[in-house]
DNA sequence: TACTCTATATAAATCGTCTATGCAACAGGC
DNA sequence: GCCTGTTGCATAGACGATTTATATAGAGTA
């Protein structure tokens, strides 16, 4: 392999995923904010969280993710659900719709990068599939520190 | 070398690169929003553009963008311009301010990603740095997509 | 000149977000 | 078993970004 090429500083990784980042999510379809769909996804991920915790998680005010909550709830996507330990909670909870939506969304964006494959080179195919774990490894660094300084503020 | 490791197909490649544009864009400041970026960041790319011409390419209805770019004018980012050719029309032009603004976010997306790579095995920024590239292609096919697009609906 | 097309702006509505505030339930001291 | 303070969520009101529909003004042409 390969590394018989130029030398790339850590900027220019740096520029080229930031690059890549922003022209992928202006190409996904807007029938939902960011951050409802993130909330969605915290939600599969983790299981039902209670409305303020969802708000400290996806950095938003309380009401905001009050209102943000009754709206996916109006879509059937989650459902509110009494928390038996403390019945001022609510426990968010995602439907199978709720589901539904966060993977065929998932298998959206993941198409806009796979339909472009086939355009690359077989040397920047196995380059790209090289890095998945890298690629991987540097979502979940930015995901802790993200909740890292959430947890943090609050 | 180094492919000795597991299969990776393209769907893997596809949901790990998008779920960390997902992620990089979260973490990105909100002081103004995604259109707003974009549209600067193509007049710095592209030069001088109609207002109308902007619409079409970002994706948004004629009178968001003069709402939009009404409000980077306040800002100072851009400029209205007479064309001299033709009295209706407004070139709008990226100001020196503008063309910082748009620099910095640059750099503040790419330190998202650079400051997670001292967390990274060596094997796996080498990796990164040799998908480089690759990353590069990736987004330049999905922006002639998403511009044909854009053209084409008009 | 008048007719049509084009470039932009304005108007009114919707949506997502914010801060400020209210209400109900929990928790600890007495 | 109460008060009092705290916590969890909802409501109210405002703002900003976006949309569609429409108005205005210049350009091009018969």
């Amino acid at each position: 392999m390969l590394t018989g090429m130029a030398e790339v500083s850590s900027d220019e990784i740096g520029e080229a995923v930031y690059a890549l980042a922003t022209e992928l999510v202006r190409q996904m379809p807007r029938d939902m904010s960011l951050t409802s769909v993130a909330t969605l996804s915290t939600l599969v991920r983790r299981g039902p969280r209670r409305v303020t915790e969802l708000a400290v998680t996806e950095g938003v005010a309380q009401p905001s993710m009050t209102a943000l909550i009754t709206a996916l709830e109006r879509d059937g996507l989650v459902e509110r659900r009494a928390d038996p330990r403390d019945r001022r909670a609510a426990l968010v909870t995602v439907t199978d719709a709720g589901r539904d939506y966060v993977a065929n969304r998932r298998r959206v964006g993941a198409e806009l990068v796979t339909s472009t494959l086939a355009e690359l080179s077989e040397a920047e195919r196995s380059a790209l599939a090289d890095a998945v774990d890298a690629l991987r490894r540097v979502r979940e660094i930015r995901a802790a520190h993200r909740e890292e300084a959430a947890t943090a503020t609050r």
